[in-house]
DNA sequence: CTGGAGGGATAGAAATACTGAGTCTCCAGA
DNA sequence: TCTGGAGACTCAGTATTTCTATCCCTCCAG
């Protein structure tokens, strides 16, 4: 029951630019550029043995296996979706709320969460406070503090200060159930705090 | 329509593990160490935020969701197997005929490529042969020389030596139609080369 | 109380993917 | 006939991800 399949990478790159026959656009809906979806492709191309694409000097066209390749790709990704999010609803679907020390408070940009589109889409409410009760309780998803713990059981993840820090930059941790520690809400969170720890007031 | 999906080798390490209930029969299946699943699989949770499998002293258990999961995952794999062979079945079914110099065949070992079970799924016989045109008419799929080139645009790689190789390294080619340089059988047979490139006769 | 089997963590190495800059071709408009 | 813009390709360098190699721990059987 092994399978031998082309990487998912290569697939979703080759999903993305068979639908809009672009490269670049394909690029664009996939957050990366378009010389790595021309890349995936190609070496999607390769591990098949069959030119799932037709270059043209404007654009793309699909070859025959290109056009019967992409429905049942797009399909699987489509069953993959729904089958993820019916185990996984919550956390899918759901908006952090994030309890935020009053010294962190300080750091982060004025009217943090809502400062950046990027955050958005994860994060519901900030709200000041220090109480570690109110994760366990699930009142909040996660907490953010300038002290690094113990906190038992709880998953801590220290926030590496930005580049561009200040001479002395205050670090920030981020504090969630272990299970929450590596979901897409708490990635989204950590990476807008590592630009913002250790930069001036 | 940008799916957000779990990564292809988490659900690989996920349902290989949920088949075997073991991570390490699982690793030997994939052919990877129990480590590398182990991980992988504690990467899926985390980013589903459920967890799949109950751990237990001696072996695995699923949980609900894991038992959910397992078979929507397992026939998204087989859909896409069966997707993939549907267009490139030449490729994935057969096994390559090679063209073998007689100094390569000197340089490789007594029975090649015979001698390997990681090869012989992937190459039906060695023809001992130098002709070009052979892999034109497509009557072999690859040729193995010691003369690097030029080959016009067929592809051509070149083996890098093993790392215990000879004081006097002889550096093996392998020459292809485009398509084919990077197919499974193609790198099944690098491989092999690159463990004999240079090795004494 | 000892050894083996399995899972967990971690650091470092290896493989893979992405970026960024430069190139090419074609097309459209001046 | 130029010239500029759009899109794709390549390649080198970098960043990220994945894998390995260990060492640890727990449990069970003898």
């Amino acid at each position: 029951m092994s399978h031998r399949l082309p990487s998912l990478n290569t697939l979703r790159a080759f999903e993305a630019a068979a639908r809009h026959l672009s490269f670049k656009t394909a690029a664009s809906e996939l957050g990366v550029t378009a010389g790595a979806v021309s890349q995936q492709v190609k070496k999607l191309e390769g591990s098949l043995g069959v030119a799932l694409f037709r270059r043209l000097p404007h654009g793309l066209l699909l070859t025959l296996e290109g056009e019967s390749y992409l429905p049942k790709v797009s399909k699987v990704f489509k069953d993959l979706t729904e089958a993820t999010e019916a185990i996984a609803p919550e956390v899918n679907g759901r908006k952090f709320t994030v309890g935020v020390c009053s010294e962190a408070m300080a750091v982060l940009p004025a009217n943090w969460p809502n400062h950046s589109d990027n955050l958005k889409p994860y994060v519901r409410e900030a709200r000041q406070t220090t109480d570690v009760e109110l994760l366990r309780n699930n009142e909040i998803d996660c907490l953010v503090r300038l002290g690094g713990g113990p906190y038992g059981d709880l998953a801590l993840v220290t926030v590496s200060p930005a580049r561009n820090a200040a001479a002395d930059p205050l670090p920030l941790h981020f504090i969630c159930k272990p299970g929450l520690a590596d979901c897409r809400q708490s990635k989204a969170i950590l990476e807008d705090l590592a630009a913002h720890a250790g930069s001036p007031r």
